[in-house]
DNA sequence: TTGAAAGCGTTACCAC
DNA sequence: GTGGTAACGCTTTCAA
């Protein structure tokens, strides 16, 4: 059925190795065949219509030239968060200009199906999921393939480099601005799967943290049902809070949305931030101030460091000590932050 | 290094095949292995923290569960347009169910290297340029996997299924809503890439033709410079159509650049029509009226028919007979077209 | 310069 | 029920 090399070797009257060598031009320098065989070669492959199997040959050298993006979910492209494409953007403009080939395998994204790592397909894995378990951390540790995270805070996974937001930073930045505003009451606002996320942790904690270092009371934590529906007493006029830091740009967006419900006035009465500046933030009403993460660039260097990884894995070049990245994230102050309410 | 299922099986005192039947399950149900020696084989497996390869069980099955979709450029997933989303979408909504890996592989993308096709690595493609070239064409033909093609004429490729926009009815309507509004003068705008792509040469003879049913003079075709810059004498207020029909949105949105710098208004000047009603319509001014094109859906079912032809081509079951499928196209009227000046 | 043969890790087909 | 053995298509020794 298929035309293999020994097809082409026996039609040309040759060896299979020296086929192997002729088209595919193969490693082992050593070898060398007469330009005239050569050309009895191609033609033979010419007239088969061969086509080499870079599967088997992937296979026979250890190295499939795949890597894997590893999302939270399945989830789809979409016009308001342009988080999945920023990051799709970055991976493939570091991948393609070195002819790797990107996959997004879903039995990878299938929590539980974490054995699927290391199943032989793919040279190295970018893991983009905040949401990391004990047993997935584990089992990232214990991969047979080079792995670099992003949104995980350095140190989340012993050995594995991660590429993450400067959360501190962030939350400082939107402290100072929220104090320029004169806001002494903050609250973090988060939805309860994120909540218990390395990412939504390390967020929570960064915002205390940059509250009590500028003498502020310590900020409340609002996590909201799965229906989004307990942040109403957070939401009125004259609620406990003048500001509200969102975990994204949606629950921001949601936020925005409750306080129009209720005839909340952002930000004369409650000032509003997001996270991840996203083209949402330009069509919200009002338009959302919000954390700018670069994460197009995070991606791009964390796929960078994994190829590094890889080559260095097959012993082609020093594997590089850096193991994590932290990238400071500017606020983009828009109209949903304003003076506070006395 | 690896622990293969050699070390597993030598481990627990048995044979390679039983190994394989215990831990991967595999097809041949011939093969039975005692309760007891079972346990005794994961209890090993578990020991030796054995991985099954995939890759060379793929390998071995003839059968990668992976599915390559070929872009005309590396390009990026981008705001303004949706295009490239909405096919990802569409294939991932039709891949991942039945856990099939996608892969977005740059050497396909090359034009030139069109065979690394059948070179293995995948199961089927999904091709998805508009630029078909006699070599490319006669390459996909000749491929030795199952190809769906999006974006190209019924019968482009013989034997290829294609799943396209029926370009034909979307221009009746365009012409049929231009003549409502007086128009009667039409042209046509492509750039010098797409003029020879078969899309192009689609859309521009389906516009043609529904200008000859409906009884008007010949539109005329626009080819603009790679610098689009000869347009200026079209986008004059006197220009000598009333209304230009735009190969794509973003060819639309450089139009109504080019009238707004030659002060011409729009539509009370010209009229212009876009072709893919992205996201870009509702941010131009005027906003942009365009012809939707359903790609998410496209996408979905020439991925599903890929994976039918994919199974069918494994022997499981019978291949379909569709060979292509048009999608009717909507026109979204926004602001950029209104009553023909006299 | 060349060819034969031994794998890569798995599964399938035989005999036993 | 079970274990050898031969593939899958390629690359890479090693001898000639």
């Amino acid at each position: 059925m298929r035309v293999t090399l020994r097809d082409v070797a026996e039609r040309a009257g040759v060896s299979a190795m020296a086929v192997s060598v002729v088209l595919n031009g193969s490693g082992s320098r050593k070898v060398t065949v007469t330009a005239e065989k050569a050309e009895r070669i191609r033609q033979a492959a010419r007239e088969l219509r061969y086509q080499r199997n870079n599967f088997a040959r992937a296979f026979r050298q250890g190295r499939t030239g795949q890597v894997a993006v590893v999302f939270q979910n399945f989830g789809r492209f979409n016009l308001h968060s342009s988080y999945r494409a920023d990051v799709m953007n970055g991976v493939m403009d570091a991948l393609f200009p070195h002819d790797y080939t990107l996959s997004l395998c879903p039995k990878l994204m299938r929590s539980g199906d974490a054995d699927f790592i290391s199943d032989g397909r793919f040279d190295g894995l970018l893991w983009c999921r905040p949401d990391l378990s004990e047993a997935s951390a584990s089992t990232l540790q214990h991969a047979s393939i080079p792995i670099v995270m992003m949104h995980a805070p350095p140190g989340t996974v012993l050995g594995v480099p991660t590429f993450c937001a400067d959360n501190d930073g962030a939350m400082r930045r939107v402290v100072s601005h929220l104090i320029g505003l004169g806001h002494e009451r903050l609250a973090f606002v988060i939805d309860p799967v994120s909540e218990h996320s390395v990412e939504g942790q390390a967020r929570a904690e960064a915002l205390r943290s940059a509250v009590r270092r500028a003498g502020l009371p310590e900020p409340d934590l609002i996590v909201l049902d799965t229906d989004h529906r307990i942040l109403g007493e957070y939401a009125k006029p004259d609620a406990p809070h003048t500001a509200l830091v969102c975990f994204s740009d949606e629950l921001a967006g949601f936020v925005l949305r409750s306080c129009e419900r209720l005839g909340t006035k952002v930000p004369e009465h409650i000032s509003v931030v997001g996270f991840d500046s996203s083209p949402l933030c330009e069509t919200t009403v009002p338009r959302l101030t919000s954390i700018n993460q670069p994460v197009e660039r995070m991606a791009f260097d964390a796929t960078t460091h994994l190829l590094a990884l890889v080559r260095a894995a097959e012993g082609e070049e020093q594997a590089n000590a850096v193991t994590s990245t932290l990238y400071d994230c500017q606020l983009d102050v828009r109209d949903s932050t304003g003076p506070a309410r006395q």
